[in-house]
DNA sequence: CAAGAATTTAAACATTTGTTTAAAAAAACC
DNA sequence: GGTTTTTTTAAACAAATGTTTAAATTCTTG
């Protein structure tokens, strides 16, 4: 069952990387619903029956994408929230990151939305990256920032959406955007880039310059 | 074919309407792909062959219900647009409105959002609306504002979004705010009721507070 | 009321879907 | 090299899905 043990020698692209590959461009680009096994064996150019081989069901492979796709979410957020650097530097570094991140996997954040609002228990298994949100030291560093009077008075259950709606919300609707505005992928690019600037600068003005007691 | 033409008797609730309330809730909750004929012709109450005897078939039940939503999507926003008001209190009423629109129907963005991702030409047969966010007096009531120097520089294209992301996101991912953050329903609304007020002081702070040349 | 039209129903239809089987091919092992 | 194990394949499976049919029921209308 279990193939070769030797780690000495660096796997070739296993038919399991394959599938997992084809996979999360399948699962991004369609849900769990719109995909079928048949989309992800083409997909991986493999046959159909190799998918369950490997991961045992259509539903064991998505959760195993999913929970990857969390990780990605959440990990470099998390990463920077507990850097040792000042808050205003700190939200501008979230939003370039999000925005590297959006740029990466543009449908990442509308294919996390909607499967999480259609099965929410699916974040259950994930619960360990929200906790890390939440004992991370943005929210004190926050509320230092805001005793001291250098920051406006606001809670990080506020602050964390303000900071990624923007990037995130240009991304989920993408699409739309496009259509709306009548813009190609480049200029789609180019809009998005001027928008961070814009965002970082809202936040940082909105939270930074304020009649100060 | 026709039912009654006679339209001096109140219509009581028919069975077309009743089909398309349960594509409505249907639909919304569980989108194009993951809803099925049958999930809906049981909301409804009413037969499988109803649904094709109505509207010949799931797709184009689908299409009536998309651009239903799309115009109560677009519609409030571009008369909010077009009223004879401030600036300011323009973007203020914008973001009240998106707010109550959420409230009542909280995965409607991540429905519209999620199908036209999926399939862009979708929005081909509702452009008319789009047109009227171009046409509407918001861009030039901003560049003259801009032009006056009681606003800061910027264009529709990226003050829309900013104006719209924030509400919107946050419904976009109730779910997982709601497991993120351990809140349920009242605890939501609440938050978001809070979220709504920031986000008007944080957009018009940045817009008419700054340093005017 | 009776004939015709519209609506509703149960059943079936052909595809598609996720999954399994059993045999073939390839790889690993002694 | 021959045996065993692992991987891959084609084919089939049952269940689900969108759709249609044809009969039954209800409504309309003269």
């Amino acid at each position: 069952m279990k193939k070769s043990m030797d780690c000495s020698v660096l796997p070739s692209k296993s038919t399991e990387e394959r599938i997992r590959e084809a996979a999360k461009r399948v699962f991004l680009e369609k849900g769990f619903d719109g995909a079928t096994s048949r989309d992800i064996a083409d997909a991986a150019g493999i046959n159909i029956a190799l998918t369950n081989y490997y991961f045992r069901s259509k539903e064991k492979l998505f959760i195993s994408i999913f929970e990857e796709m969390i990780q990605l979410f959440f990990n470099g957020m998390v990463d920077i929230m507990n850097k040792p650097i000042s808050l205003r530097e700190k939200i501008a570094e979230l939003i370039r990151h999000d925005f590297q991140l959006m740029k990466e996997n543009p449908s990442l954040s509308l294919f996390v939305m909607n499967e999480v609002h259609r099965n929410p228990e699916r974040m259950v298994n994930s619960i360990g990256v929200m906790k890390q949100i939440h004992h991370s030291m943005f929210e004190e560093q926050l509320q230092q920032e805001v005793k001291q009077g250098t920051v406006r008075a606001i809670n990080a259950i506020h602050l964390l959406p303000m900071i990624f709606c923007n990037i995130q919300f240009l991304f989920i609707g993408k699409a739309m955007h496009m259509k709306m505005w009548q813009m190609d992928e480049a200029g789609f690019d180019k809009f998005a880039d001027n928008h961070k600037q814009l965002v970082i600068d809202m936040i940082t003005n909105y939270l930074f310059e304020f009649e100060k007691v």
